[in-house]
DNA sequence: CTCCGATTACTCGTCCTAGAGTATCCACAC
DNA sequence: GTGTGGATACTCTAGGACGAGTAATCGGAG
């Protein structure tokens, strides 16, 4: 994704737009805001404009003109050029065709959750599993109300993933959660074990230095684990 | 998040690094790296070193002192302080309990696609299903590695959580391509006929304009939906 | 012994992003 | 008629993220 001119995805959906017809940046905010995409695209003012500008400069959308009514501030309406339609088509392939690695808070999370005691964490994550139900919760009265208004359910597919992905973290998180709880996950008792040792004032130095004597013969993988 | 002094995931694993032991900047990539939390956690050298100096100037961490071997550079090492012992853990229980709004570059394909042709989106998603299917097996054998240096479970479950969010996306493409590509999908008729008339030069702005005359009744819901 | 590539340890400049701020207009209440 | 809240339509700038670049050292091959 780095290799593209202007890759903020919000330059796609100004793109989407002007497929459509022409407009100004403001309008194309108000068309996303009102189709619901500011949900699966980040939309602000400011990397609206500069999206479109770069958009400009590289020569993937043109202005058509301004207008502008009273003395309200200037309107520059553009349209796409036919580098930024086949742009629009190329890159819309590439998200759908191909995965790219992405971040997220949780998995970082949990690569780092053995700093803190596992009771806590067990209890943490049965806490983000409320969360998780009433977002899914949410999810599936925008979807009902969106049926309603007869919309079809092709206009919403996004809605559909995150509510996949959602289902599948919480099964996740409920299953660790549980494990950690009746200590049946692998490796729990060295875990609490090290954090039971910290809170008697033994350091992390300490143990990992001669691991086998706090935290017997489980504790040998540190040594190879320390390069 | 972001009302976090700090707010790059990176602090975090640097707070993490020090709760362990007292280390210079360049020696915490290093052992991130070694631990495969690199994976989890965006990792390059100038957030390194930035988020470094604004955890220092938060006084959630602070300098130990310089070394210099020969004519290096200087090393800094850093410790952490009490402040920064309570961030982390705080922080950390934020991570693991609350859900937060994620944008993934799926995400935004599928609320575009309609951009395409459903022809090419059940190709592209089909496509999609095959690199899936290879990253879950290069997880799995990066798992079978961990498991023979006995390196406890634990201490991977960023890995399972990333398994198991690949199998419910590889789950959910799957069928979407396979119900675009029969047509069974709720719209895809509407979808088509669009791209059709747009193949045989009629404009977007024509089709909205008179939504019944070109897609008949199914295209009734383009009024409602125009705001 | 000297040359090369890898490793150590960081620095720098550029580009990007967020979102508060600004200024105008309109509708409607009081 | 005047105040108030909500659209409309941007602008500005501090702060982040990125990763190529730099510069020293070390170990081994020839």
């Amino acid at each position: 994704m780095a290799r593209r001119r202007v890759s903020n995805p919000l330059a796609l959906a100004v793109l989407s737009c002007l497929t459509e017809r022409a407009m100004h940046p403001y309008e194309m905010s108000t068309t996303l805001r009102q189709r619901g995409k500011e949900i699966s695209i980040r939309l602000n003012y400011g990397s609206l404009y500069a999206v479109v500008e770069s958009l400009a400069k590289h020569g993937l959308i043109r202005a058509r003109g301004t207008t502008r009514e009273g003395r309200r501030p200037e309107r520059t309406v553009y349209e796409i050029t036919e580098a930024g339609a086949a742009e629009f088509e190329d890159w819309l392939a590439e998200l759908l065709s191909t995965p790219v690695r992405e971040f997220s808070s949780l998995e970082a999370g949990l690569s780092l959750m053995a700093g803190l005691p596992p009771d806590d964490v067990g209890m943490l994550l049965t806490r983000r599993t409320y969360a998780l139900r009433a977002e899914l919760g949410a999810l599936d009265s925008m979807q009902t109300q969106a049926a309603e208004q007869s919309l079809p359910e092709l206009f919403l597919v996004e809605n559909r993933l995150r509510r996949a992905l959602l289902q599948a973290e919480l099964d996740f998180v409920t299953d660790l959660a549980t494990r950690i709880q009746d200590g049946s996950y692998p490796g729990v008792k060295l875990w609490r074990r090290i954090h039971d040792l910290r809170g008697e004032g033994v350091s992390f130095e300490e143990i990992s230095a001669d691991p086998v004597r706090y935290l017997g013969e489980e504790g040998r993988f540190f040594q190879t684990s320390q390069k």
